[in-house]
DNA sequence: AACGGCGGATTTGTATACATTGACCTGGGA
DNA sequence: TCCCAGGTCAATGTATACAAATCCGCCGTT
């Protein structure tokens, strides 16, 4: 594998875990001497993590990790639901219906899935990227597919914050049910407004659980 | 300014122009010489074409800049469905309506700027970048802008198969106004819809001049 | 004391030399 | 005549040396 690609992996993958966090100055020496390449492949693969969106070049001190919280979080779901109604409705007009009707049920038994052993949930989170990959597979729009994907990016990176419980996953596998059967029954209309439905109550699960432990933008930080 | 910044500058304006066709292979060596940079700085501009989708790296063959025709043009205009018709919809809600007004009664009387002059059409193109514009800075929503903005870089390649009429663009206008002016009223739904009406006719206007002109794929190119 | 200009140091930006990989051509064998 | 193997060559991938720009701290002035 080139070196660039180890950088670019390796960078991507930090970031995405939250070992680098945002602000973190990503000098060029330092990070090559850590990833055991030279300067030129490691500049590539910050010129690849800015084009994603994971890094940006501030002027005079290099690339720093770009800033992503809750205050964009509102942002990224108008995005996601301009991109995710859309994909779902096409992928109702030309996806594998006995493919979709296979996840819904899927999705239907998966609360049997979601239990305490795994708390980082990989079961469930598997389920529901098979249903976005059968649902990128389906649309076969390679300009939508790689708008999805840049999305997916900064959707990984939010996901630490969203604190899913059990009862949230229980709700999110009805959604997800819902979603797949619209798709199996070939109605882009309500595969779109399921999408819609399911967005929704993401965030707002989302924002419910961070407005108990954070403190609205007001009253913040007066200690 | 950087010499991987005019390369990547001179390189994207030559595809958007079609000075370097689909297909053309984009060498290092020879296109640092044409440039008069050396290879370091051509290997970022290539990069970051690469990321933008305007060119792809093939294996073994280098980078070559990438396809585009009418046979991507659905996939181009759903894409940009997705994205305009909630680029709008949220302008409605949040942007300043005495802007848009303005805008709206522009393009009503757009009609006059469509003349025989300019082949090129600079003037209402400049008008339409003007709204697009203004979208943009409504929306307040950097994730959505920056898909936009990779969707308007392949747009600006296809303009070249539009052909766009006079007749073309003064129904163009209409549609525009439309747009503008449930912008302006504040109607997110009507945005919406006019904006889909919009792209529905643009899109029924490249394929019909084209099936008029071009012969069915089976007989193309046999000399 | 605060502001502005200047130098040093560290960083990024560029060029070029070297390594390596993949493609193409040629020659031999089936 | 076709196919495969090997070599040659040209391209990309990498490392490093050098140049340029930027920032920070210092010192002088006001």
């Amino acid at each position: 594998m080139k070196a660039s690609d180890r950088a670019y992996a390796a960078l991507r993958d930090d970031i995405l875990q939250w070992r680098l966090v945002p602000g973190t100055v990503l000098g060029e020496v330092e990070q090559a001497e850590r990833l055991g390449v030279s300067r030129t492949p490691l500049r590539e693969a910050l010129a690849r993590l800015t084009a994603d969106g994971l890094a940006a070049a501030q002027r005079g001190r290099g690339v720093v990790v770009s800033d992503i919280s809750l205050e964009h979080l509102d942002e990224l779901f108008e995005l996601r639901e301009a991109l995710e109604s859309k994909a779902a409705a096409l992928a109702a007009q030309r996806g594998d219906r006995e493919r979709f009707a296979g996840l819904r049920d899927a999705f239907a038994a998966a609360g049997a899935l979601v239990t305490d052993d795994d708390p980082q949930r990989h079961e469930y989170y598997a389920l529901a990227a098979e249903l976005d990959a059968e649902v990128d597979a389906a649309i076969a729009n390679s300009y939508l597919s790689q708008a999805l994907a840049s999305l997916r990016v900064h959707l990984a990176r939010v996901r630490r914050l969203a604190k899913d419980d059990g009862a949230r996953l229980r709700q999110a596998a009805v959604e997800h049910a819902a979603i797949a059967g619209a798709i199996a029954d070939g109605n882009p209309q309500l595969a779109a407004a399921a999408t819609a439905v399911h967005l929704s109550s993401s965030l707002q699960h989302i924002k419910a659980t961070h407005s108990d432990t954070t403190p609205p933008p007001g009253e913040a930080s007066h200690g």
